[in-house]
DNA sequence: ATTAGGG
DNA sequence: CCCTAAT
């Protein structure tokens, strides 16, 4: 496996999007990826931020920090890309991507755990981290560390990783090997950086806090189910396609399990291997689910759990802080100067260098209706300065560019030549999954149920206090080049930028973050449906991860908190309005009292109209969030006569500010 | 600016 | 989804 790196040379791009749950929870799972990547191989990087910015970027991880205590991160995609022995980059296969993930599992165990306090702890065999180890806090996350301290933490990380060893000569030549302590970080490139992290770190607490909260993945509050257990192979294929709406190769039930889960869950970090799967129920190993006991601001375990790969305890803790920030320093840095190439790489036509222009929502739609249909690529957002960025939704037009400085790449340096990475777009093309029967048919076989949704959950901190996240994100045009960023180092704000789009079906290997595609671009203009219905222009049908997301956004602030909702659980997402959210609810809640008392099969009543089904579990969830949050209007409930059973006695109706955890946590 | 509702 | 009213 090892070898697979070495002479495979895979190379990790992580992409971010607005989430900043997504980014953390997704820290959990890639932490480990990313340290073999960062080691050995290049990983591409952005990062930029800055209060009302929006990043776009292709691929690239964006933070956004506002001074109000707003941070928006968002980190979604990760691709893995295969370089060839003339240096192209080639997605990598769903197979490569399993055979990586195996890798990390087996290879490197290395479990992120946090301390109590906020320090985190290695545990791993050899201790070198320790003095590299940060605290971490969220307000880590928002720290640019220095790219060069990259260097001396990587190699902490190296020596984590048991069989990894001899790639620490590559990683070498590759990075520079200064070891920075935490504390120096910002500084190289300080002015900048500085001048870009406007939230002072230290002092918001509340944000911090609840960040930090947000994140943490209570898997103890799972309660969907869906089930995969049982499935076949040939079963879960289809359940994979209609998941994420594409075929995969993978034979590997495992994995195939965990990626289906992962994008009903829109969530990385469920590992399977942090599950015991039994005959129907799912168990957890390992404590992750402690999490959900603490609470403390500083949730010590704000990471834990996030390693689902190794919960098997003990293996190595390693500050995820650490690691982000490696990568967000780098990216920094990075960042300006690759993004300004980036944009103007990804701009093939019109743009050269002129500004963004905004044009008012009507008049985009209407022109993305008469041109944009072949430009899958997405738009960008609008940006407003304040917050819900795209809010307004813009439609793709062409492609915009991106308005800020976006980010970077890096290459690999293995490659020995730039290989630049062509930029695979994380966005789906294709529009989400329709063929979410297969899954749903499987489901009712009930058979065991197996994988549960994740839920991440997140504990109740104040919603209001929350840290919002911002985010903007522009996507460029997927097949944009890559910008290739000769080492680390250089803060410079630009230099040239060598883009080269190398195509790359993108189709091909999305896999992975299928979830997260929900904002691929559909177009808008009418689309025949498959019953000969036209669907509306506008109208971007639900995708599971979105509700998934609805779902888990109300059950953590409670319904009615639509701007908050949207703004974190969707910061991603530019379209589906704080309204749009709403209104999905109301239809969950009509489709879960409605459908609930027939059965709990599966949601899908004969009439699949043109929307996905909605799994029963993730219905389920619903009733059980309506109920708990007395939201269940009378009608309904009556209808399905008794469930409140236990439940309700507590919840007062009105208030659905109670934290909604508390009262779920019984459930579960 | 956000929300609740009706259309 | 859109639109509007109310807040």
């Amino acid at each position: 496996m090892v070898n697979f790196y070495q002479s495979k040379k895979v190379i990790i791009v992580i992409e971010f999007d607005s989430d900043f749950n997504f980014l953390c929870r997704r820290w959990g799972i890639f932490v480990s990826e990313l340290h073999v990547v960062e080691c050995y191989m290049e990983t591409v990087v952005a990062v930029e931020e800055s209060e009302k910015t929006k990043i776009e970027g292709t691929s690239a991880i964006v933070i956004t920090c506002s001074d109000s205590s707003k941070q928006i991160a968002d980190p979604v995609v990760y691709k893995l890309a295969r370089v060839e022995g003339d240096g192209r980059l080639v997605p990598a296969t769903d197979d490569e991507v399993m055979e990586v993930e195996d890798l990390l599992d087996d290879k490197n165990s290395v479990h992120f755990v946090l301390d109590t306090g906020q320090t985190a702890v290695c545990t791993s065999n050899k201790d070198t981290f320790g003095q590299e180890f940060m605290p971490i806090d969220c307000e880590g996350l928002l720290k640019f560390e220095d790219p060069s301290t990259q260097g001396g933490r990587s190699d902490a990380l190296v020596d984590t990783t048991v069989d990894l060893g001899k790639l620490n000569s590559q990683y070498e030549e590759i990075t520079p090997s200064k070891s920075t302590p935490v504390g120096g970080q910002i500084d190289q490139y300080g002015d900048r950086k500085q001048a870009e992290l406007p939230l002072g770190s230290a002092e918001s607490e509340p944000s911090t806090s609840t960040m930090c909260a947000s994140w943490k993945p209570h898997f103890s509050k799972l309660k969907g189910e869906i089930c995969l257990d049982n499935l076949s192979v040939r079963e879960l294929h289809a359940t994979f396609k209609a998941t994420f709406g594409r075929e995969t190769s993978v034979k590997d039930k495992q994995w195939l399990k965990r990626r289906i889960s992962m994008g009903l869950s829109n969530s990385c970090d469920v590992s399977t291997t942090t599950f015991i799967i039994e005959n129907d129920r799912v168990k957890k190993k390992g404590k992750v689910e402690d999490c959900n006991s603490k609470d403390e601001d500083h949730s010590e375990d704000r990471f834990a759990g996030s390693g689902g790969r190794n919960v098997s305890g003990d293996d190595i803790s390693v500050s995820h802080s650490i690691h982000m920030e490696d990568h967000f320093s780098s990216s920094s840095k990075s960042v300006q100067s690759a993004t300004s190439k980036h944009h103007f790489a990804s701009e093939d036509d019109h743009q050269g260098a002129k500004r963004v222009r905004k044009p008012t929502k009507r008049y985009i739609e209407e022109v993305s209706e008469l041109d944009c249909r072949e430009y899958s690529g997405r738009l960008l957002s609008s940006f407003k300065s304040s917050g819900h960025g795209p809010r307004t939704r813009v439609r793709p037009i062409h492609n915009i560019q991106p308005v800020r400085r976006p980010l970077v790449t890096r290459q690999d340096s293995l490659g020995g030549s730039g290989v630049q990475i062509p930029y695979v777009s994380r966005i789906r093309r294709g529009r989400p999954r329709e063929n979410f029967m297969a899954l749903m048919k499987f489901q009712s076989c009930g058979v065991g149920m197996a994988a549960r949704l994740v839920k991440k959950a997140h504990d109740g901190h104040d919603p209001q206090s929350d840290n919002e996240i911002e985010n903007q994100e522009l996507k460029a045009r997927p097949v944009t080049g890559w910008v290739q960023q000769p080492l680390i180092q250089e803060p410079v704000e630009n230099q040239q930028h060598s883009e080269q789009s190398a195509d790359l079906n993108d189709d091909a290997d999305e896999g992975h973050m299928d979830s997260y595609a929900d904002d691929s671009d559909d177009n808008i203009l009418t689309v025949p449906t498959a019953k000969g219905g036209m669907r509306r222009k506008h109208h971007r049908p639900w995708t599971l991860s979105e509700v998934v997301k609805l779902v888990e956004g109300v059950s953590r602030y409670g319904a009615g908190r639509w701007s908050e909702i949207k703004r974190i659980s969707f910061a991603t997402c530019s379209h589906r309005t704080a309204v749009d959210l709403k209104d999905k609810w109301r239809n969950l809640l009509r489709a879960s009292f409605a459908q609930l008392p027939a059965e709990k099969g599966v949601g899908n009543s004969k009439k699949q109209s043109s929307s996905i089904p909605i799994p029963a579990p993730i219905l389920l969830r619903v009733r059980e969030l309506a109920e708990m949050q007395s939201q269940v209007s009378p009608d309904l409930k009556s209808v399905k006569y008794n469930n409140n059973h236990n439940n309700n006695n507590n919840n007062n109706s009105g208030s659905r500010n109670n934290n909604v955890n508390d009262i779920r946590s019984g459930f579960l």
